[in-house]
Formats: structure tokens, sequence, C-alpha cells
DNA sequence: GTAGGGGAAGAGCGGTGGCTCTCCCCCAGG
DNA sequence: CCTGGGGGAGAGCCACCGCTCTTCCCCTAC
């Protein structure tokens, strides 16, 4: 029943079997004569390549590791749909690992991963071991960071621009004229959290301000949500606040409305970031900075094909600019633009 | 660099290649002494079988390949993720395939997949024609539809109990009061959508009541905004609404709270379907029926591994019954219990 | 006659698994 | 006590999975 071979289809084509794969080979050279042929008999029998047997003598599996931790955030899916689309539309297929966020079930994940003879490796919001780039590297996978970068190690990596970002949060609320200003952050070990929050520190800093209020809610909803019961609580709680993910900072305004009584923006303004889309549902309506999805994975499968094309290019670290969504759930200064 | 191989192993541990592939395989007997020659000798040179080697003798790929169309709706990453997570515990991996709705892709994108010798294939929210189903069939590859159902065809599918979920709103609504009753669905494409509106109107009709209003949204955003506007325009409309997704739940809650000045649930009551997680964020804090998505996938997954052990079982229809979730966007009657 | 296009043949790619062969252990018989 | 034969575990050999690619050869066209 199942299982046809190109062997099958020479026969029945009277052609040899390497002619058949010749026929199926893009580059290769067949008369017309043999084409026709072979493709009639193929298309009777059902005959399709065997891309596992392909990619054991061509060395090239065309797939992709794609290894995420969370989907819980939106932002997430959008891009990880993005990704598939972009790379299938290049020929690659997207082999999926979902990781927690222990290096131990990521250094096996990856490990299952190679075993898959993968030609490349993207992580989203995950972080690698150096023992574990290092076999990759011995390996000859590359390996590209989406949306989280790694100082110390030698990977390419694609983020927003969040150190920039940040900056910008904290100039848009200093414009408004707020002076007890607050951050809510995610978890120390992601890139992201420590950017947003360096860049954001910067920009209060340079105008002679300090942060008077920092949290972390761990990029959980229930983390975000205790964190902002905690800041707003007392009755001199800061008047604007950055939530550093659009997903905690939508908890961050149940609470304000919900239990505290608190009005946004008139009593407190709030900005997030990612710009997912329930950030523009009327009932949040929030303020953030945009990570361009569409950019970022278009950059990242450029940086992997490149590197899958020349795997001696150096490692790249590209940031995506990100801007500034202006809506209704921060006061907006006098004057405001762009 | 890269790509160690079993001989290599083999000579370095002084043991013949088929003993190495005899170390790494599970039922294979290997003495004591040669499978810690072997360790080491793999050990020291970074040694891991090729899965697609492998495969390619045994016939078994351990890949699953997973089709999704939509990953907007919040409810399909949910249950990726559990869905991959799951399929990772038995041993197996995912391909994952982006389709557009339009079933002439959907056929291409399932060609791809049968390349790689998937030793099954889930869809999530996708259709098939019967052509494929065929090739499917005659390829020996099991299909399970998730999260839908098509009557002609002999699949297995998992699916909530879509009919009585809309029924258990229509009571809902008709025990709280209310006269004017509205359904706003999906795409009559999906079957998703058609039980959940047989259910709904089943329920009315017991009652001796009918529907006063009815629109589809087609699953999108802008689509659900349109039917509410629409539906809601005028002064006579209905005082309760059923909407097929939560999705769609949310910008139809938008529109009328925000754009016609309506008050959820005095003026109208609102229920959705599916339970993302934003259907408890206190902004909507929306009634709805719950799709238990982790016993969907896990009753997934077992239907799937049955069929690939005995190919010959026969197709099942797994409803799983989805209970209904009462928040506060919908007038709660009298007494109501469970 | 020579050049060149295109088909056939065969050697792998990195494994698995059946078959054979060896070696060792144990037991029985001299 | 020593020896020989039977049996079983474990290692090696080899064919093969389905395809690609190089080499070689043939046939055609100029």
């Amino acid at each position: 029943m199942d299982k046809v071979t190109s062997l099958e289809v020479a026969k029945r084509a009277g052609v040899s079997q390497s002619a058949v794969s010749r026929v199926f080979t893009p580059g290769a050279s067949a008369s017309n004569k043999t084409i026709l042929k072979v493709r009639e008999a193929a298309q009777e029998l059902g005959y399709r390549p065997n891309v596992l047997a392909r990619s054991l003598i061509t060395g090239k599996s065309r797939i992709i590791g794609l290894v995420v931790a969370y989907l819980d955030n939106y932002f997430y899916p959008l891009a990880l749909e993005k990704l598939s689309n972009y790379l299938q539309s290049e020929g690659y297929h997207v082999l999926i690992f979902m990781a927690t966020n222990d290096t131990l079930s990521t250094d096996q994940v990856i490990d299952e991963l190679l075993d898959y003879q993968v030609e490349g490796i993207i992580t989203a919001s995950v972080g690698l071991s150096s023992d574990l780039t290092a076999r990759c590297e011995a390996a000859g996978v590359p390996v590209v960071l989406f949306n989280r970068s790694q100082d110390a190690a030698n990977h390419s990596a694609v983020t927003s621009n969040n150190f920039s970002g940040g900056k910008s949060v904290a100039e848009f609320f200093l414009a408004a004229g707020h002076k007890r200003i607050g951050y809510i952050g995610g978890w120390e070990g992601a890139s992201t959290q420590r950017e947003r929050e360096a860049g954001f520190r910067s920009a209060l800093a340079e105008a002679g301000e300090a942060l008077a209020a920092h949290a972390l809610g761990q990029f959980t909803v229930e983390g975000a949500k205790k964190a902002a019961r905690q800041m707003f609580g007392e009755s001199d709680h800061p008047d604007a606040v950055f939530v550093a993910t659009d997903h905690m900072a939508f908890a961050v305004m149940d609470v304000l409305r919900g239990e505290l009584n608190l009005h946004i923006p008139n009593d407190v303004s709030v900005v997030g970031y990612d710009d997912v889309p329930p950030a523009s549902w009327a009932a949040y309506d929030l303020s953030t900075v945009r990570q361009r999805a569409d950019v970022m994975v278009k950059e990242t499968v450029t940086l992997m094909i490149e590197k899958i094309r020349n795997p001696a290019s150096a490692p790249r670290h590209i940031k995506i600019d990100s801007p500034l969504i202006v809506r209704s759930s921060a006061k907006i200064p006098e004057g405001w633009t762009s």
C-alpha cells in the first residue's frame, strides 16, 4: 500500500533509478522525453521523494530547530507563526521543542534537536549554556537567539532595541510631568528585562530623576499582580509605571482598576512593552513599545540562512528599532508628537 | 569538525560498527565491557546517533506533523504547547506547518509533511479534502483532527462537546430571563461553529424560543466588531448574546461598552466559548464555556499513538465535556448552581 | 572524427538487523 | 580429575533503507 520508491517508478517508466532521481533534483539535467515518462509514472504511482533519505546523502535536512520557553506571552505565538511561515517560504521546516526555563532541560532538548540533523537552531527567549554552544559549534549548527541576547557567548541574536525602548518610555513619562515613577520588571535572567530596565533608568538619571519604586513580576500574571499590589498599596504610590511586558501590564491594570480603585491614566500612567494584540483592545488601550515581530522574524531568518550558507560568517547582534505606541493608558505630554 | 559516525566510535573503542549500533539501540544486547568501551569512546568524540539514518531503515521517524491555521486565537498556542510537551514525553517530535485556510494550501502542506515520512498528522482547526485523506490513508499515515470534525470522512477527531456547550449557554440565558437572544458565530466551514450554533438553537427551540438575531464574525476581531455594531446598533437590540469564541467575544464587549455605551451585564449579557486566559482577566471577566485543552490534548495524543501502533483501529470521534464557567459578563440566574 | 548531451551503473550516506561464527561456560561421561 | 560436547551470549559481517552524485559509456549531431 505505501512506500513507493524511485526504483519502482524507474521500472514503470523504463529508465534507470538514477534518471528518476535526476528528474526530481532541481539542478540536474534530463531530456524532455525522460522527464515526461518519469513524471507520468510517478503520478500514477503516487511517488514523492523521501526527504529523509535525500538529506542523509546531501547532508542537508532543511529542518530548523526551534526552541521556545513560554507560549503564554502572546508575543511568542505570533512570532512563531511568522517564523514558521517565513522559513516555509524559504524551503525550510520547523521542528519545535518546548523548553522549561532551566538550563538542564534546554541542553537536553538541544541534544535531541541535534540528533535530527537540524541545519540551524533558533531559540526564542531561552538562554544557552556555553557548553551547549560549543557543541552546536562543533556540530556546525548555527544558533540564532530570538528576543534574547547573551553578552559573553558569540551567538547571533535578534532583539528589539530594548535599551532605547526603555529609554523612550522614561522620556515619555518625564515629558508628561510624572515625578514618582515605578518599574515592574520580569526576571533578572532575561536580557530583555535587564536592558529595558537599564534604558529606563538611564533616561531617568539623565534627567536627574531616580526610580521611585521597583519590583519584579517574573513575566507572570500572578507575579505582576503581586508586584502591583505591593507597589500601589500605599497612598504615596507612584503616578506612573513601566511594566516590562504587555502581558504583565494587563495584570497590573486589572489590579489598579479592579482592586485599588485607581483611575488610569488620571491616577496612574501605565506603559507596557511588546504591543501584543490585546494592547489595542479597548478594555486596555495600552500605551506600549512595539516589538516589530515581522521585522525581527525576517532578520532572524536572514541571519540564519546567511550562517548556513557561510558558516564562517561572524556572529551578529541585530537590534530592531522599537517605537513607542501612544494610547490612552498613560498621560500624554502636551504637544507630544511622533 | 562535525559528523561523528558510529564507525569512528567503533574504531576508537576497538569494536565493530554494529556493536556501537547495538549499544545505542534500546532493545539490543551487548556485554557490559563493550557498552563501557563504546560509551566512553562516544563521549570523547561527542557521538550521537543520526536519527534520520536510523529512521530510514527502521521506517519510523518519530516525527508527528502538526498543521495549524490560526494562531491568533489564544486557544491554539496553548494547545500547541501542551501538545508538543506531551508528544515529547512520548518520544515524538513535532514538525509544524502553518496553513492558510484554503484547501489548496493545506493539501500542499500535507504533501510536504508526507515527504518527511511523518508517522502521523494532527491538524488543528483545519479541514481536509477527501482526496488528501485518501493519500494519507494510502501512505499509512494516521490523521487526527484537533478541535474540528468532519462527518463524511473517516477521521479520528477530538473536540469539545460543542453541541452541549452551546446548549448550556442557551439554558443559562433562558434561566436568567433573557428574551431577545442573539448569536454571533464564526465561519460556516467550521464544524465548531455549526455545532455550537446548533446546540444553542436547539435549547432555545426546546423552550419555545427562537434566535432574535444572528451574525457571523469569521473568527476575526474585525468581523466580530462589525457583527456587534450591526446587531446592537438599533434600540431594540438583543439583551443577551452568545459569541462563538472568546476571542470574538472580547471584540464584541469592546464595541458594546466603548462604542455603544451599553453596560455589561445590565444591558447585555455576553457569553463566549474557549475560556482562554484573558477571559478571566478583570477587564473582561467573561462567562464562557471552557474547552479543556489539557484533556483534549491528552486524548489526541492517545488516539494518535493507538493508531500508530495499530493502523487498523477504527477511527473515533472523542468529545470532551465542556463546562460553563460563570463570571460577571452575563446576568446570573437566581439560585444558579453548578 | 570529435564533441557533447544524457542515461546507466555503482559507490556511498549512517545507520539496523538477521545470520553466522566464535568463545566461553557448564555439565556429563570416561 | 580431565576431557569433550552442547548451548547460549555476544561480536562481526553484510545486505539493505531510498536517495544522490560521480564516472563512464553510448549515441547523436555537426
